[in-house]
DNA sequence: GAATCAGATAAGTATCTGCTTATATGTCCT
DNA sequence: AGGACATATAAGCAGATACTTATCTGATTC
C-alpha cells in the first residue's frame, strides 16, 4: 500500500545511507549528522520522508528525538517481493516459505 | 551495487505497473501500453530506466522486442533486504534462511 | 525567566524527472 | 524499392525534489 512511499524515500542516496546508519542502532538526528555533511534542515527532512514510508520510527526523549529501523517498512518490501516469487533467482527459493505465510 | 537505480526505476508508479504488469508474462512495447493511457516515446522511456536497473531484459524478436522481469533485480533488492535481517518483523524469520545462502 | 540546545517547519531556488512532439532506426510486407 | 509498423532517441518543458537560509517550537539548564 505505501509503496510509493517505501520506493521513493529509498532512491535517494543520503536516505539510504541515513538508513544503514539507523540499522547499526538508533540514534538521534544530530548523532546521525556526524561525519555526513548534511545540514540540520536537511537531514530533518530525510528523517520525516522515511518516517512517512513507514522505515524508521522515532521516540521522542526529552529534547533528543531517537530514530530507530521500524521493521514495519521493510516487511512491506518483503512483501512486495513477495508478489514476484515466480521470478527469484534459484538463490532467493528459500524466500518461498515466507511468502506462503504471508499470504496468510 | 546498483540499488540507487533499481529504487529510482521502483519509486515512479508507472512504472511499477508495468513490472507488475511483465510479472503476468514476457509482453512487446505496444501489448504493454494496451489500457494505460501512456504514449510510446513514454513507455520506451520506461523499460529503458527498468532495464539498466537490471529488472526488466529484452528479446528482439524481428520488428518486435519482447520484455520479461528479470530476476536479477528482484535479487538485488532481495540481497539489500537481507542486509537488514536483524530489523525483519517475525513473519520474515524465514527469510534468514535465504540470507545465509547469500552471504555464501 | 533567559539562554541554549535538539529538532521541525517555511519559503525560495537549482536540479532532476517524466512527459510531450518530432524525428530516427530497423524490420516486415507487397 | 516503398510503405507500414515497432521501437528508440532528441529536445524542450512543467512539475517534483533536495537543498539552502531563516525562523519556530519545545525541552533543558542556569
Amino acid at each position: 500500500m505505501m509503496e510509493a512511499e517505501i520506493f521513493k524515500a529509498l532512491a535517494d542516496p543520503t536516505r539510504r545511507a541515513i538508513f544503514e546508519k539507523l540499522a547499526g542502532g538508533r540514534m538521534n538526528a544530530t548523532a546521525l549528522r556526524e561525519g555526513m555533511a548534511i545540514s540540520q534542515p536537511a537531514m530533518s527532512q530525510h528523517l520525516a520522508a522515511l518516517r512517512a514510508a513507514g522505515l524508521v520510527r522515532e521516540e521522542r526523549q526529552g529534547r533528543f528525538v531517537n530514530y530507530e529501523v521500524d521493521p514495519e517498512g521493510l516487511g512491506s518490501i518483503g512483501r512486495w517481493l513477495g508478489k514476484y516469487r515466480a521470478y527469484w533467482p534459484k538463490r532467493m527459493d528459500d524466500l518461498k516459505r515466507l511468502l506462503k505465510d504471508m499470504d496468510q
